[in-house]
DNA sequence: AAATGAATGTTGCACTTGCAACATTTTGTA
DNA sequence: TACAAAATGTTGCAAGTGCAACATTCATTT
């Protein structure tokens, strides 16, 4: 994964730092941070500790909209129309150093190879989380919980190149990014054991079939 | 929106097309443009036309990952793993510049204001893009087709701020989009008409309820 | 204008799933 | 260790949806 910072020196970091507009705060476990950005487009570096952004229906059902792990950032800008359903919490202890959006883009001095490569890693970053968004959206697509199931299980078994997949999250979160009803998707679980396609012990998963020969007969009963 | 030449006069444009690796392709009407680049990450700009990502299941179903109009760009760095399930469909006559992704990362003469403009104008586009990808999320992570059509509709409405909504493909298509039987969706909007909630005409929808009051009623019955 | 094909509309039915309500297990903490 | 809280597992049932099969309308071409 690209790092923000990569192939950027400490004393060039520090040189980046002052010509944008920055600021560093931090948040407190279970907090949102909504508030301190939601006016502005900001890039939001994830120094330390861990987000989620999520979505609240006007039911009161959550959803994952994205998860943010450390040295990753939240870009605000990815925000839809509609700022007022979505919130950001800290999930742990978290060190967010912000970015002006509009600073990185009207810099006028440019004329440095930092800053170049600042915009790269940017636009690395970006390409790889659209990378993750199309994933998502081909498990979304899916008709059924199996087959949410399976092509999440295919996915992450082709990223490790391993038949054993280790759940990011509980099975709450994970029915959550597959957006099915959790105790369906237990149900699902249960099925794919008894028919002895996947194995499951705690947050490892194996899978018992063959991805490129049964799993055609697999999708779909 | 966003347009990868933005900013950069046509001199400018050549003189950058130039350090670039590139090459331009025609492509007849629905033909498959997939094995022209299919080994390599390439950004694909629309000179002229019209393109489709689509993805194909292991039983057969079709899932349209991605429009693409004219000026905007093809960007198949954003692939998963799996490329061989994607295919990238001409819908019409298309002319398609491309452009070597590593070329356009590790140019070595990079102090020219063009090339950071570009560079710029492909975050943006980048961006706007993940945003997409965000609201189509938003729209598949709601579990009734009836969710999933206000959704859609609201994102819509927002974005032209009006209450009517001009369809920008055939109900084939927005079932694809929304990743819902055709059919069952024909019957839902049938519903939603009976109901007073919306009109069609051709391909322009009327919302007839408030956004924001009666909306809580309308999702969830 | 007739003909062909594509798009749209309709509906019964079986299957999948969300929901609710609860049991059990695990985890965190006083 | 004991307790509370969170996570996980289970299941009946009603609601929603995919599927299939077909009817109707619209569009394009000769």
């Amino acid at each position: 994964m690209t790092h923000l910072f990569d192939s950027i020196n400490t004393r060039n970091q520090e040189k980046l730092l002052k010509m944008l507009e920055t600021y560093s705060l931090h948040f407190s476990k279970n907090t949102s941070i909504f508030s301190t950005f939601s006016s502005e487009n900001v890039i939001g570096y994830i120094a330390h500790g861990f987000l989620q952004v999520i979505k609240m229906d006007k039911n009161g059902t959550k959803t994952i909209i994205e998860e943010i792990y450390e040295n990753d950032i939240l870009n605000t800008v990815f925000f839809s129309i509609d700022k007022n359903d979505y919130d950001v919490i800290a999930k742990e202890e978290t060190e967010l150093l912000f970015i002006d959006y509009e600073s990185i883009l009207t810099l006028k001095d440019t004329n440095k190879d930092f800053y170049i490569q600042f915009i790269k890693n940017l636009l690395k970053i970006t390409n790889e989380k659209t990378k993750e968004k199309n994933e998502r959206i081909e498990i979304l697509t899916q008709k059924t919980i199996r087959n949410r199931l399976l092509q999440y299980f295919t996915i992450m078994s082709n990223k490790h190149s391993s038949k054993f997949i280790y759940l990011p999250f509980n099975f709450i979160d994970l029915a959550d990014y597959l957006a099915v009803d959790r105790c369906a998707m237990s149900r699902e679980l249960k099925y794919l054991k008894e028919e002895g396609f996947i194995e499951i012990k705690g947050k490892r998963i194996t899978l018992l079939y063959d991805k490129y020969s049964s799993s055609d007969k697999l999708i779909n009963l």
